[in-house]
DNA sequence: ACACCCGTGAAGCTTTGCTTCACGCTCAGA
DNA sequence: TCTGAGCGTGAAGCAAAGCTTCACGGGTGT
């Protein structure tokens, strides 16, 4: 393969018509410009330059290579064009999964604000359950994922990076007419005797219920078990029960439900941001990171 | 600037899907693939592949640098296959000077037949006088040049390379009524006391008259002085006086006169082909060379 | 559980490329 | 005629880049 260095030499040469001036345009001596464009006819197996007291003039074959160089130097500096696009964040596609119950409120903003920021960009957003989420930061389908955990259950997937973005505290819902619903406040234990929905399938907020009883000192009565959180603020809403819930994820309750505070012995919920460690990152993904990183923080403190 | 080879790399593991792949296609070792690409990640300042369980991904940037890589490559191809074309004579111009009194004879032959031989070739041919011959060669203007000189007076141009191609005898020029009309042969002796036509401007073949004529032992009467030699044939062939010519030059010679041959003591134009001795030459050049040294050779054997 | 394939890293050798220094040549001007 | 500036070139040497070898870790499929 012809040396493209060597071209662009050639090109330059051709050009100012004089090794010198070539040499001293790219900062080479004129030496280094000489021995170069030598080899080159050497590659090229013919003379490519005719060497004149004052001056080189090319020969057929070196207008002909010059040519060529031009076009693949042009494409060159397009590419880097594509790239400094691609950095500068007026190009180029972010993909991020998330969570389904965040993307009522915290993700909504996130995504408003990106593209208003960053119009040339694309945003695929993907919403799946957890151990999806997880895959498809591993393969590369997305580059950014908001996760979730509980204390006792950390995340830890390696090769993965974490950045905790807030903490979603466990809230009461109960229905409109409920004993507790002109309260903004409760504790578990005044709630031994009530009945409760949950989340079906081992969800971790049955669990959040399971500890938080126990630490209240009763067992919850279960009542029914919801497939989502609209299902259960449904029947919450018509007095089968009382359910648990991340507060994120009633965040535009139910018009029959009210909901309430609970301490902070009852386990929150934290969410956050994960991304592969790798070397690098794509630049509309950093800039999409750190939108979410600051978006969370104005979440925090005025929910 | 990209480095192209870089992008080649990355071309090739975006093809196939494998750095292991591509370095065995390329015959390289993974683990070249592996760093040149990392080097080329960090140039790019963004991640160009996925690394997966099983091979790897091209990133968006990836895929955009890729595309590009491919342009270049096929740049690269075709100004490869353009200097192959100027190797092979199916592309290509040579630019011959020759001196005029040559294009009545050798000249033609070598034209056509370079012309059926190379169809695809251009080839520029200008006629002039010996110091533009030499400076057209100096500075490139032609690759090749016939010159010729005379025993007393021999080319010697530093970085021209010469080679003999024919000795081109002095004959005699005599009207068709002239006492020696009928002979094909005379030498110089005979003729001490004729009247002369010689080439003007000092020309070469005056000089051949004086040293031929001196040695003869006697001084030659100057009836005419022409400018080339068809003004001298016409002159001679109307009984002017008798004119030397170098035999090449009357290869067709006038209707009303006759030519003679004289004597080896008569010194010969010697024919030569010149070229600058530089380290390369175009394909072109080296065909049209060795075609005109073929084609004087015959020329010689069989005048 | 095993071998196999893939990508990666450290160390080291070879090649390449560039600079420095010096020379020969040509042209323009004193 | 001499002289200096500009140009291209060459030898020597140094610094950097590129590639290979050898070795390891992780995921996949039998």
């Amino acid at each position: 393969m012809l040396d493209v260095r060597r071209l662009a030499l050639l090109a330059a040469v051709v050009d100012t018509g004089s090794m010198t001036a070539a040499a001293d345009q790219l900062g080479y001596t004129p030496s280094a410009v000489s021995q170069q464009l030598r080899r080159l006819e050497v590659e090229a197996g013919q003379p490519l330059l005719h060497r004149q007291a004052r001056g080189v003039r090319p020969t057929e074959a070196g207008a002909l290579l010059a040519g060529h160089a031009r076009h693949v130097l042009r494409r060159l500096s397009a590419a880097e064009a594509d790239l400094a696009e691609l950095a500068g964040l007026r190009r180029g596609t972010v993909a991020m999964g998330v969570f389904p119950t965040i993307a009522s409120a915290l993700l909504p903003q996130a995504v408003s604000r990106f593209r208003r920021q960053h119009p040339d960009l694309r945003l695929d957003v993907r919403s799946t359950r957890f151990d999806e989420l997880v895959e498809l930061l591993e393969d590369g389908t997305v580059g950014i994922a908001l996760l979730w955990d509980y204390a006792w259950n950390r995340v830890d997937v390696p090769d993965i990076s974490l950045t905790p973005l807030l903490d979603d505290p466990t809230v009461l819902i109960v229905a409109a007419d409920h004993r507790l619903a002109r309260k903004r406040f409760t504790t578990m234990s005044d709630l031994a005797h009530e009945d409760w929905i949950v989340r079906a399938h081992e969800h971790p907020v049955a669990e959040v219920l399971e500890r938080s009883c126990r630490a209240a000192g009763f067992t919850p009565k279960i009542a029914f078990e919801a497939n989502d959180y609209q299902e259960a603020q449904a029947m919450v809403s018509v007095g089968v029960g009382i359910a648990l819930a991340p507060r994120t994820a009633v965040r535009n309750p139910h018009p029959d439900v009210r909901v309430l505070a609970l301490g902070t012995d009852v386990p929150a919920r934290r969410v956050l941001l994960a991304h592969r460690q790798d070397r690098l990152r794509a630049p509309a993904e950093l800039a999409l990171h750190q939108l979410v990183v600051d978006v969370a923080r104005e979440y925090q403190t005025k929910p």
